[in-house]
DNA sequence: ACTGGAAAGTAACACGTGTTACCAAAGAAA
DNA sequence: TTTCTTTGGTAACACGTGTTACTTTCCAGT
């Protein structure tokens, strides 16, 4: 293997004949300081000539700064597997990274096992943290938070001052249920994304919850049925949901991927769709459209909320302030044929 | 902001009473040295109490590693989006790089513009390359890897010598064909699932001609229609090849995602799966069980996939060699009701 | 002719770490 | 006592960069 040392800017400054002090001050573009044109197109063409990459350990050595956000992923390995939601956030995220210079270090951990990205950050790895679906009891968060680290979450943590980007699900969830009411639709069953201990399955079902309140319907508790993540809990779901007596005539499901076996259940039982058994989803997975039949459900601004996320802490690390301290995005009702015939 | 100044492995020195070099033998409990047992616990006690963390810049200009490995997306953000493949990938690459010490830093690029990915090689950003669908053009890459740079990839690149990880697309492809030609079918037709330019589109024509030849069947290339990821392309390609007479009695898809949407148009056209028309798929996306019908389809091991190439690119890094090239992971045949009735 | 000031560039330090070469003391062998 | 070895530890350099303070040269203003 040829692998010809990598040269550094006291290659370039020597091979054009200066310091190499005004080899930092060319290629960085300095301010205030004042280089000659023809002194200037010598380092330039030297660099040019040697291939020069500054080191970016040294640059961060000396300047503390890393230029790379951590994007950490509490999601349990079964989530990650099923869920269509997350490449998306994942693009939103990088492509803001990039646009300001940034890199993006990937960093999954066990929920389980809280705090394990604090080294990231302690090591100088990173300037920042990008956190994706935050626990509850993640104590080490508030305190890093505190400490003054820049941190931005996706998705909300109650009691907390940490500034989040987040989709308004409560208020998607609210429009989903709506919708079948509007339909004429008086018992409605729900089936939860995710335990109850995750935020977003809370705000789903607060969104379910409203929905009904605002229409002046009962709220069963007896009626929602947990699943987690998987087209398979949400076939035993549904099970479960069409045991009920009298049965309802429709279901929320907070998630496209569960959505899709309860679909199956209701199959299972000899019952159709949407004439015997209503049903909305959520997320809008890019597979949603072509269930059977086309799942009427939630569209959420996947990418924009990685985007957003990503541009908001880079605004955080560089000590720019936030005109909004936390962002709510817009989610949007998308109807089709498994809520109603067209 | 109360931000305590990080501690540095000085402060250590200065509180334990001893030189900094002390310091580092027995934090990195270098070999050849020794130090007294009162003078190792005085260190690593204040250690803990200064919370020391080694800035991770320091260790890298000196030592000139990043303990960092490149994960590059060469997949455009379409197919990004509907890729139920990645994340699974991801999470290999991920777990293989935690267990020896090392991270991953996330970069998608354009699949057009290849090598923007060499200054994260050359800026000394990441020790090696985990590249994911190479492109057949991209000659910078053959550069690097001449270079002595470390390189793995995730998929095939013909004609050159850079060591590679993939699935066995061709054998997975063939038997899914050939499940269909014991069924009794003698009129095949395929979809791809992304443009021919692509080798994992190739791969899995090879398998589907392969099975033919095998059968002695006739290989027709009026029969391949294309796909793009999507659910919409699987659409139209399969409208199109409802238009062939005589019509084909089965369909190979070589994406689950694409084949989605090749049902809806079987179903549209006022067929039965699989009376009227047999379908396989490619991938086994956790959704494919949950199909209408369950869709027969080829699994792949993503999460192996991953993790084997993580895990070969790091003893790349370290220097060790690989007992073998490069490595084609098994794919398994899963058949489920898409293809026959049980 | 003298002063002031801008232009063009450089020496030297700082960042935090790993490591080599060296030193001092203590004990063992002669 | 002298010499050699081991134990325990340190001073000093290297890694590649950004930046501050300083020097020199040259030209304009009086």
């Amino acid at each position: 293997m040829p692998s010809k040392k990598r040269s550094t800017s006291t290659d370039v400054a020597k091979l054009a004949g200066v310091s190499r002090t005004t080899v930092s001050f060319v290629l960085n573009d300095v301010l205030g300081v004042s280089i000659s044109d023809v002194t200037r197109k010598r380092v330039l063409d030297a660099a040019r000539e040697l291939d020069y990459h500054p080191n970016v350990a040294g640059k961060k050595l000396v300047s503390g700064k890393s230029y790379t956000i951590g994007l950490v992923l509490c999601q349990s390995p079964e989530q990650i597997f099923t869920d269509a939601f997350l490449p998306q956030v994942m693009l939103g995220v990088e492509q803001a990274a990039i646009q300001h210079g940034f890199h993006v270090l990937l960093k999954p951990i066990d929920p389980n096992e809280a705090g394990g990205y604090a080294s990231l950050i302690r090591e100088n790895h990173v300037d920042g943290i990008l956190l994706s679906g935050p626990r509850q009891d993640d104590t080490a968060l508030v305190r890093l938070y505190e400490e003054g680290v820049p941190i931005m979450l996706m998705g909300q943590l109650p009691d907390t001052a940490i500034p989040f980007v987040d989709v308004d699900a409560t208020a998607g969830a609210q429009a989903a249920v709506s919708h079948l009411i509007s339909l004429g639709h008086l018992r409605i069953g729900m089936i939860t994304n995710a335990p109850l201990t995750y935020t977003s399955a809370q705000q789903r079902r607060t969104g379910y919850r409203q929905a009904l309140l605002a229409a002046r319907l009962p709220f069963d508790e007896s009626l929602i049925q947990e699943g987690n993540y998987t087209p398979s809990s949400g076939f035993e779901a549904m099970s479960e949901l069409l045991e009920i007596s009298p049965r309802v005539t429709a279901v929320f499901v907070a998630s496209d991927v569960v959505a899709m076996g309860a679909l199956l259940a209701i199959k299972r039982a000899g019952l159709r769709v949407p004439q015997d058994m209503a049903v909305a989803g959520f997320d809008d997975i890019p597979l949603a459209e072509y269930f059977d039949p086309p799942l009427t459900t939630v569209h959420l601004p996947a990418y924009g909320l990685g985007w957003a996320a990503g541009e908001r802490l880079i605004r955080l690390i560089r000590g720019e302030g936030l005109n909004e301290h936390s962002l709510l995005l817009e989610s949007k009702l998308i109807a089709r044929q498994s809520s109603f015939i067209a």
